[in-house]
DNA sequence: CATGAATGAGTTTTCATTCAT
DNA sequence: GATGAATGAAAACTCATTCAT
């Protein structure tokens, strides 16, 4: 669904704030702040989105759906059917990675969200809802090689939990960018290989 | 005259935010609600503290320095000396798992601190500082199995990572316990049959 | 829509500051009570000003502004230039007394300056700046009557310094406002005679 | 009277005060900082003074005293009976100008004397008793030159307002120290010749 | 839709003062 | 006389939210 620029200024709202996060925390990010790095009236805001949580909440749902339909149109086509399995767990990684585990600017993004989620429960759920997701996208693509659905399973969270550390310590270390990347391979060739 | 009464109550203090942290971000938590959690006159935090964020930093290095001693305590015995390599590090895993990665309420804790070092330099430092230590004991029980340096610190660093991100995930999913034990094991009996 | 009600709260709250200085010293009014003064929400005050400090640098300017166009439209006409100078210099002091050193609410608004200028460095440039034009108004004045520009810029340094002492001793002394009024006339008086 | 250095903790407090003075004015000024200043414990403060209002009047007291003994010492003296009046009157000025007009460090503190004296009506009350008395002492001197009471009484008012006027400059205008004191005593022999 | 003035609750911070030891 | 912990009132300032235009 392709927005025509300029056209939502609702959308202009939360790209305004994705850009606000990169400096601050939500919590110290002002509605004027927001407003004006979206360049639209402050009591517009308050049009839009019925509180600053709301544009909050909008905003992660925002996030979390951006990327869900990344993963969906890259991997729910048809055509990956046909594709050997290994190649295409190995895809999955380099995908991963590329887009997301190495994505600073998202990585920054969702310790925030990370830390909103843990005293907030319907960003929480949200949370759970997209990690869900991930696993299983990975689940089911790991099932094929061990027959096994609780090992693919434990395995798919392990994966995912190590990712999300990974996308952690990309930010509050200062790791070189190819040891980094070095680390984050070497795993993935592990997981390849184990199963 | 010995201080016996009133000598802690910086402790007190400090303890109290830790409290007021499982159920609120630090920027939600007022001064006077840090008081009254440590039953003190809110004018006397800025007496032991001279503004709200230096209680911040006080307290973050008090719970670096609580787990820093913890782990030098039970791994930098001389007893450690003569032991099994595989066993030490099969005992740090136990040790980690039990005290850090599986204590809800540091976890919780840990995710509100990450957040802070995202966007407060003096905080990541101290952060990193603590991981590079913690990556440097682990470090150093792997040497002797591999022989490689830098195979070392990097297993290190992607395990670090790993336990980072369960202990995420121990907060924001609500995953079965016993399944999550499962997970960390596995993950720990492949580490060390990879070595 | 042209701004016609509330377009002058800026005004309206330097103002009210004003009527606060009759009765307390600027550190001892509060924010608030400019408020209350000037009939407006506290909150307002920080939407006019960035902080209390900037209230008192615009009030001073504003004062200071005030004082220097009375002066201006009163001394840079055209047709004071075919004026017999001596008649111009009484003018000059009939003013000066009148509208500025018999100004009780003036002179006690100008202790407060004087005493803000002595540790606040940009207060005191703005005081010297005004005092610096009152004397080359007066110094210019005086100059015809003596060819000596050193002894013209010395007499009027010494006059302003009269009329502020005296500005100060009309607040300070509770001096009969006739035996006043006498001493200034006679000083002025005499300066003219001397020249 | 000397005081035995450090045995008067009351006097040492005053002096610190003084010293507080040419850097804050008093009401930004804290009782800790007096304190520190003075090198005694807070505390102690409030055992020699009942509040911090309390120490500024006695301070304004011992500042008047301090000076108006310094020229009762200078010229109540008996041998000044048998002096050439002139003379007298030059040594009143000569004094006057080196002790107090160009003592910076004085003259600050006497801005600060007189806004407090502004807005407060016991303080006020001791200004005017110095002034009186400085202003009879210079009266007393002139008379005898014109046996006019109420012209030398005139004059000394007219004479001490340009004296704390010029005190005023001398903090507030960055003058050249020495046409500063080309002012002040071409002033003092115009008045001499005057009478 | 858009603007920006207005509101008022809430926050951190300062500090004179008290008082037990 | 000293000390320094403790108290609580009051201050400046921030900011989400409302609303008239």
């Amino acid at each position: 669904m392709p927005k025509k620029n300029g056209s939502d200024k609702r959308i202009q709202i939360l790209e305004a704030l994705n850009r606000c996060l990169q400096n601050k925390p939500f919590d110290k990010t002002s509605i004027k702040e927001i407003a004006r790095a979206a360049d639209v009236n402050h009591g517009l805001l308050h049009y839009y989105f019925k509180s600053k949580e709301d544009i909050l909440i909008q905003y992660i749902d925002y996030v979390i759906d951006h990327y869900r339909s990344m993963v969906k149109e890259r991997f729910n086509d048809k055509e990956l059917e046909n594709i050997d399995i290994k190649k295409l767990i190995e895809e999955f990684f380099m995908f991963t990675h590329d887009r997301i585990t190495l994505d600073r600017s998202l990585s920054k993004v969702f310790i925030e969200i990370w830390e909103i989620a843990v005293y907030h429960p319907a960003v929480k759920a949200k949370l759970q809802r997209a990690y869900q997701e991930w696993m299983d996208v990975l689940s089911n693509m790991l099932k094929p090689l061990n027959n096994d659905i609780d090992l693919s399973r434990r395995t798919s969270f392990a994966t995912v939990a190590f990712l999300e550390g990974m996308a952690l310590f990309s930010i509050i270390l200062d790791t070189d960018s190819k040891e980094f990347k070095t680390i984050l391979s070497d795993f993935q060739s592990k997981i390849i290989d184990m199963l």
